[in-house]
DNA sequence: AATGAATGAGAATTCATTCAT
DNA sequence: TATGAATGAATTCTCATTCAT
């Protein structure tokens, strides 16, 4: 993770700049956002933002190596090498849960940056996000080895289990806002209460040799 | 599906205009579209866009209906309810994947409608893609009857399809790119074959009762 | 010299916006001039530009290529190669002068430009002056053929002739208004009439071989 | 010449900017230039310009003081009236010759305010270059008592040996480079090795009245 | 004196939309 | 229908100047 943040910075104002920007680009995405209305949500002069970060595609960047460049660094912290492989599954299943819930900025800005390619992404998210694939497949190897899963692409895996969760996360909204209008009975009611907990489950069905009830 | 599109439309200019901005919004979103460059790619004067279709928003409501308007349709016709769940669900897996192939638009439309919580979702699209689903939901519910599946969330499972084959399919490029910088005997050199196939089989596995191998 | 001006400019806006540039540039230079007040004088909207010509940098080259992408054939349509070396130097030293009387703007776009080195004239405003040196380098050597002259750098006489000019018109004003705060009496009051007459008369003295009165 | 400057200036901060406002100037015009470039050329604060000497057009003020201010006393301290006209005339075009060589400002910057019509020229400054003109008028009054010279404008006389050689210094660079896209043979490749003394030959052969060689 | 931060008024450029013909 | 031109409201970015410490 880069940051141009400057160590004495008291007042907080780079802080107030990224926490404007997360929230901006999330909303709207890079083309949609606006520099003023950053700079307006964090009370500062517009200026501001290119004295102390730069223009609007460093702006950017900023937001995107803060929101993703250290997700491999918390997942290295809760996985352990010596626990049993679907401890660590269930533990990297949940962290990922967390990490989505703790960052709503994740899910909108990740859906934008895969819908253009991921073509401008600085080198150190690319790195800290196959990082974290890398760890999965890890836990999948030692899996296989340990004759508890099945094998399977560590890539799919990975999005079965990364890619519903942000979809539903951002889709929430949407669809409750459909039950109100269609009524209950509908099958948008079906809505499930715990997602990662039936993700997860699914997951565990889908990789474990043993017969899950 | 709404259509504005007259029926003496003999010069296609609707269609050309639809395909233009099918590509530029499906390239940069709504807010990073440009009609200067739909028209020009369509080649056609750009106040014949105001002319046919109306303002930008009309343009991409239009763009809109015509990529989800009509999904529904196309699953019903290939699903069968005399057919075995199992049998079902497979046609239905093979029906999305073969959907987002053909319609490359697809993917980045619907990683951008979804980052942008659907607000602006027309009512026949969510009407479409709320129909899938419901298919989708019967056919759990038949192989939950007939004790060939575990009970799950459609919502659930329908993303869970859904969603890895529109993010692989997204960041294939990226990936790609990926190895050749990082060289193979890298995590990412594990992209697999055939995404639909491996996704199919985690599915099965996760909801079938009978053991899997 | 280059015209992106289309042919059917019936409103002449193309014509106005260069010449409201013309005026502008040759008055602030390009740093200083303001493309709203280029706008403003032309009495178009400012986006008028953009579309017809460009930025501001396209502006400037265009104005550049104008004021001097065909000096070198006006010239060419006046000295005819079998005069006299002696006449066709006083045709030369003439046209110089006119053409600086009648493009004003020559002068200050013209000292700018040497100012900052020339680095971004356009090549064909670069031919166009090194062709009008030539013409001149060729009068000089027919004349020492003819042992009417001494020998002498076509290029310093060129800036002996052209740069006295280019100074003295635009210290004119400066000139003027000294006088009247220093009084006549003083030596600014011996500012000469006619300049490039007297400019010819030195020239000539300096170059002819036979003695002058 | 008028100094801000303190006289405990002891750090020469003072000089440092001057020096760098010199350069800044110089190079971009007043128009061009940047307060911030200036300071950062000066490794001082920003701010510090502002303290010490004032505003951007005091800066500038400070810079063509110090470029212009003192000329007319280097003149002088070269003429001496007891000398022959065409001596002091041969030390007047080689101090003139000196000074534009040893202060590689002087022809960007007395182009662009030539420009500019020197309206902004501070009242010292315009004294400073009239005293030069009228030295030469002095010398050029004297050779025509002396019956050495023809009668000619001293103006005239002052930019004819003035104006070519900041032309053709600043010219240098463009023609040199024009060479070699050129290549030789071509009339570029003319350019004079000696311009000073070539100037003061073809100045000579004008006002003399002994027939030169 | 000196510094980093802050401010506000521009200045260039873009772009959706409309108009005249 | 079709076209090129026109408009005006943004939008990004810059820069001289000032402030607080």
């Amino acid at each position: 993770m880069v940051k141009t943040k400057s160590k004495k910075d008291k007042s907080g104002i780079y802080d107030r700049i990224l926490a404007s920007a997360i929230k901006e680009f999330a909303d709207k995405g890079f083309a949609g956002a606006r520099v003023d209305e950053i700079a307006r949500q964090a009370k500062i002069n517009k200026a501001m933002i290119y004295y102390h970060i730069g223009d609007k595609e460093s702006l950017y960047t900023a937001v995107l190596n803060s929101t993703f460049g250290n997700l491999a660094s918390v997942m290295e912290k809760n996985i352990a090498w010596d626990k049993l492989p679907a401890e660590n599954l269930r533990i990297y299943i949940q962290t990922v849960s967390e990490t989505i819930r703790e960052n709503p900025q994740i899910p909108p800005i990740m859906l934008r940056e895969t819908a253009s390619g991921g073509k401008n992404l600085p080198v150190e998210v690319v790195h800290s996000l196959t990082s974290i694939i890398e760890i999965l497949a890890q836990i999948l190897k030692q899996g296989v080895e340990t004759n508890e899963f099945h094998p399977a692409s560590s890539f799919i895996i990975y999005f079965m289990l990364v890619s519903p969760l942000i979809f539903l996360k951002q889709m929430g909204a949407l669809i409750h806002h459909q039950i109100n209008i269609l009524g209950p009975g509908n099958i948008i009611s079906q809505w499930p209460d715990d997602i990662a907990q039936e993700i997860e489950s699914l997951i565990f069905r889908a990789l474990s040799k043993k017969i899950n009830s």
